[in-house]
DNA sequence: TCCCGAAGTTCGATTTAAATG
DNA sequence: GCATTTAAATCGAACTTCGGG
């Protein structure tokens, strides 16, 4: 590897001088545009590239951001990161992604590891997590910016980016209501779950707004799991249930995509159609759901948005502390989208 | 911070002494068990981490893993990527993700950032990427250990993991035979695309080997697309050329699941119901494919294998540089396995 | 005082060579 | 020579200080 010393011999200055010059720094305001071009060319010709250890090692800076992900093969994942990547790549900062495997041992393995490597800031992509109250402890003393993507707190040390899920849920309601559903399924997402209550809240909000009537016995909830997958296998059973209890109903609000696919299978094993025998609504918008036979209806989460949302906010944290500037947690509640398919149909 | 001085005067020996305990070094031996136990009592009293970037200064050790993506939003990715995480956190190193979007610029921007943070390995992830010798010609003069996963090479530079393809799609026909088809549709994969080539075989020895015609007016090509998506939506279209032509077939061979998905659609629109009226099998066994209705049939990549397959090589490169020992790219052909689901049935 | 450049120190850990009893 | 410990050199870049014109 070539160091700076063998450009600066190469080009006839002092290793100083070619600091200066490659960095661009204040000082080379001074420095005569030929010895720039000296340098530069001396360190062309060398193919000279600085090493990031020292300069790190001196400056204190790593250019990297540490991504925590919960569970990476959740679908709703993807896009997030993709907008979490580019966004990065725009600011010329690289991620280091670890996925905790929804296990605490490796949430605190991996924080340390990427605390030991300096990164600058954290994002942490919270999908399908459970309270831990002891996760945000460790994650608050860290004392580098975060910003937690997908769970509301109420913190002022950690930043966050979530989905409005009341007006989505909501949303999604007044969608089926419009179409004329009156007899209405739910699957609610599990008690534990940061967004179960407020999609709940959005649902009755609208309810009792439009006047309609929740039957309670078409309420179920999704039991707590650690696999996001399992929100399918429970969207499955809840429908089959739901079905043969025999009470009529034309239209399933599901409490994301996933739940939804699930009841669209369970729905089609009892030879019932989606949506000419019953319509089905889910939430998130997820990639499949687009590839969906039939496509699916649903409540689009604007996830690249929200991974470049994230970023914008860790990079403006990071510039506070390297300006020593104090800046307070930014909590943005971003606005849901109803994407209209077609696994709903109007009964008017 | 606390650094290694700080350690040394709150324990009483020098930094050196220190440095030796801590990292157990080889002349550890010679130091007393009372002596290890004060300094490592005072290494924790204090909190203490080594700076990485000091280390990784002397080292010339980075830890670190360069993990390129083609695109990300594939879902083909998904599982191998976590697949490579996994591994990688085993053998403790970290990966930095980068998804050079298709894009060429971007290809070499990524490459150059690694390369200056000094990865010690880098895997390729080229996933739905088109012939570009470029691309492979920059990577071996990378000079650190490489390994692509999704291309066969016959570089002895780079190493590679990738399905048999020719035996998967060998496979996925002789299901569809074997189940009593024998008037089948082929939605073959795009010509620059690596993996169609293979696939084909596949196809055309099983056929010459069961005495089964191939009706060349039921053989379709997907045309070429950076997008993977837009298998989706080209297996719908071809689809749909397909049934407009009116000669019969009773099964359906997709180039993979996406396109599969398409398929699907398609026919569901001209009012065919997978399996009944269409069997249809897909190629991967993305995530999506067990959460269809139908359920879909194909040819499952084992994509969590092949990230630790990849990682297992790295690792072992790494080692190779380490020991300054020389290794010779390794080529390993993974075996897919036939997934049978909702979306085949028999006619027998 | 302004411009240009160099010598020397620093960042924090590892390692070599060497000094003790 | 052996066990135990350490001073000093090193990794490569960046910054502080200083000197000459």
């Amino acid at each position: 590897m070539v160091t700076i010393r063998e450009v600066a011999k190469e080009s006839g200055f002092s290793s100083t001088t070619v600091s200066i010059v490659l960095n661009n720094a204040p000082l080379s305001r001074y420095i005569p545009t030929a010895t720039k071009k000296r340098i530069e060319r001396a360190a062309k010709k060398l193919g000279y590239r600085p090493n990031l250890f020292a300069r790190s090692l001196r400056s204190k800076r790593s250019h990297t951001v540490g991504v925590m992900v919960f569970d990476m093969t959740d679908p709703y994942c993807t896009l997030i990161l993709r907008g979490i990547e580019n966004s990065l790549y725009q600011a010329s900062y690289l991620p280091i992604l670890t996925d905790v495997h929804n296990e605490r041992s490796r949430f605190e393995r991996y924080l340390e590891m990427l605390l030991d490597r300096r990164v600058e800031a954290l994002i942490v992509l919270a999908n399908w997590l459970f309270v831990d109250i002891d996760v945000l402890a460790d994650l608050e003393k860290s004392s580098i910016p975060t910003t937690m993507i997908g769970r509301e707190l109420q913190t002022d040390s950690i930043s966050s980016v979530t989905v409005d899920n009341e007006a989505g849920a909501h949303a999604a309601l007044e969608h089926l209501h419009s179409l004329g559903h009156r007899e209405i399924g739910f699957i609610r997402g599990p008690k534990t779950l940061a967004d179960s209550a407020p999609r709940w809240r959005g649902i009755r909000s609208f309810a009792k707004a439009a006047g309609l009537e929740l039957d309670p016995r078409l309420i179920l909830d999704l039991p707590e799991s650690r696999d996001p997958i399992s929100s399918f296998e429970s969207g499955y059973k809840l429908t089959e249930e739901l079905i043969k209890q025999k009470r009529p109903f034309t239209a399933l609000l599901a409490f994301d995509d996933m739940t939804a696919f699930g009841a669209i299978r369970a729905l089609a094993k009892a030879g019932l159609r989606v949506p000419e025998h019953c319509s089905v609504i889910g939430f998130d918008d997820v990639a499949a759901s687009s590839l969906y036979t039939p496509p699916l209806t649903t409540v689009r989460q604007p996830m690249e948005a929200m991974g470049t949302m994230a970023v914008g906010i860790a990079v403006e944290g990071i510039n506070a502390v390297l300006e020593k500037r104090k800046v307070a947690a930014v909590h943005r509640k971003m606005t849901p989208e109803l994407v209209v398919r077609e696994s709903t149909r109007s009964l008017l």
